[in-house]
DNA sequence: TTGTAAGCGTTATCAC
DNA sequence: GTGATAACGCTTACAA
């Protein structure tokens, strides 16, 4: 039987009283014990470790988080872990601040602005001493009640320079300009796009943004009949490609992708279509997934370290929640990755 | 200037006793007004509720968890987010949890027990009512912890029948023997593996045990050149695929991986040796990621709801909650899904 | 129906 | 160096 369990007269975990009483000190030697070591006699100290450690005594945080006013916990809000850029950030998020014992409180919206409210709310009913926020596009009333509690907060995967929230992520507006830019300076023209649901998502609209004013630039635009917008899948990918290459002429002479799921639908479709890529049609995508590069040919895609988003966002909040006012994090910059997909049109 | 700060006295969001005062009631009212509506007057408890919100007032939960003793956080312990296959199992128990109003903490160990252990310690510490931990291998100390917490516990990804702890899984062992009957079946006797790391990892060290036992069933081994181990990518089921099959003699016209990312490595790299799949050389994966049906020829594979086991742990932890004793979880049975990359060998 | 008051487990401020 | 003791914010008998 564990010695926590009975052996004391109130049944539950044993509490910093019972190792008191067992070390024959004071409860407020034991809370010194272990957080003014030097303040208490080595001798003494050790009895009380030492006994802390046979009954299997921990602090509960719950008390402690009344009388110190700090709770150790951070909150993340991300659209859904189905998505693997969230699942690094998540990660990334994780390991930085479990490595300054914070422990994570995860909360998943499904791309519902609601939910994400609700998350936020029990998060800081829970005391969440900082929150990570994926993306603006949220109730104002969610912002409202953080700057209420005074907690301090980033919005990640969002880049704009113009932004009344600290930010850290990549100008999605910025990315898709320049790969926009990249294929207009290959000499394409006519231009298709297969994008992710853009309601309710801000990256998703300044990606959309970006191209179109990328082609605007250029005196070009979007043709209705070459823009598809669904749930990124493979099989949206492929359907959509369908469409657009199967649609009224003038059709496109590349076709950029919310993703590279999106994109390898477009690329596997491309090919049962008997489309050649790149010299038929040239097809780019975004995230740099593992599949990418294993596809013949390759896929043009840019890169982002989402691991490292969430572990800069740990960082920034760590710093708030020390008194510092970090300087805010410049955005990070979506590395360009040129593969076989991308080519001058014929 | 939000209403909440430096309006009441003491600086820092409001407590009960703020929205107390304001109501004109006392702080046990504004209490029952939100967890015993009925003990209390409409009229009064509309007056709480409304300058409850406009105070913008939550209960701490540190203080409701002091006093209730029941703190509606529970805990999850996994590898990694990097895996989908946890990240499904994540989301869906969060959901699950979530329609309770109980908030997940996330703990990931990157395959590492101690990691682990101080995972569920920091965990314990928090006051977790319910923890959930991936795989059955580690520090006997994490469940003796557990244990003299009494804390209802559950472990996903393992399903042993003799297994010493409430399970929510699969038959690993069950689940590769089956792969490997289907290729002996199918007259196949020289046959490869490709696995992740084994070490540390009971669902893999199952997988392993259950294709050797298969053979060993027909009287048949895994050749030490046959078998090759190291992480799951892409890139390692090619550079394996392609040391097993230029290896010497005679060589398998099968090889299982353990999951399906060395899979298709294997398959793209079988492309490249300019073997035929399936007629050369048969190739198995494992968990149906989208990409398995998507390739030329389509992956046979096996595919587990992963949400289903995150939402199942949580049901059942809540049960255990509610303190209900639920009947053990049946085992999930993996789904075979035959596709072009297996066939007799020639 | 409502208020009073006693905890819940910890830490921090005092005295000693 | 150590021990009382008073918070911290909330819930819940118990009284009124």
């Amino acid at each position: 039987m564990p010695p926590s369990r009975k052996s004391d007269g109130h049944g539950g975990p044993p509490t910093a009283q019972d190792v008191a009483v067992a070390a024959g000190v004071s409860s407020a030697t034991v809370s010194r014990s272990f957080n003014n070591p030097d303040k208490v006699a080595p001798l003494v100290r050790a009895r009380v470790l030492a006994t802390a450690a046979a009954l299997g005594w921990m602090p509960h945080a719950a008390g402690s988080a009344l009388a110190r006013g700090r709770t150790n916990i951070a909150g993340a809000i991300i659209p859904t872990l189905d998505n693997e850029i969230f699942a690094a950030q998540i990660g990334g998020m994780q390991s930085t601040f479990s490595a300054r014992s914070v422990t994570l409180l995860l909360g998943c919206s499904n791309y519902d602005r609601e939910q994400a409210f609700k998350h936020a709310q029990a998060m800081l009913a829970k005391g969440v001493e900082a929150l990570a926020i994926a993306g603006e596009a949220h109730k104002p009333e969610l912002f409202d009640m953080i700057a209420a509690r005074g907690v301090p907060y980033v919005v990640t995967y969002s880049y704009r320079t113009d932004s009344p929230h600290p930010c850290i992520g990549f100008d999605n507006h910025d990315a898709f300009y320049r790969m926009t830019r990249y294929l207009l300076d290959r000499g394409h023209r006519t231009i298709g796009l297969i994008v992710q649901p853009v309601a309710g998502n801000d990256r998703i609209e300044a990606r959309v943004a970006g191209v179109r004013n990328a082609l605007a630039d250029q005196g070009l635009g979007l043709r209705p009949q070459h823009v598809r917008e669904g749930e990124w899948s493979i099989g949206f990918g492929r359907e959509s490609l369908r469409a657009i290459m199967s649609g009224p002429l003038p059709q496109p002479t590349a076709v950029i992708c919310g993703n590279d799921w999106l994109a390898i639908g477009a690329l596997l479709e491309a090919r049962t279509m008997g489309l050649m890529v790149p010299d038929d049609l040239s097809i780019t995508g975004f995230d740099d997934v593992a599949m990418a590069a294993q596809l013949e040919p390759g896929l043009t895609t840019m890169r982002v370290d989402n691991a490292r988003i969430g572990s800069l966002a740990a960082d920034y909040l760590l710093a708030r929640l020390s008194g510092e006012t970090p300087s805010p994090v410049p955005p990070l910059v979506p590395e360009f990755i040129e593969r076989g997909s991308t080519a001058p049109p014929r």
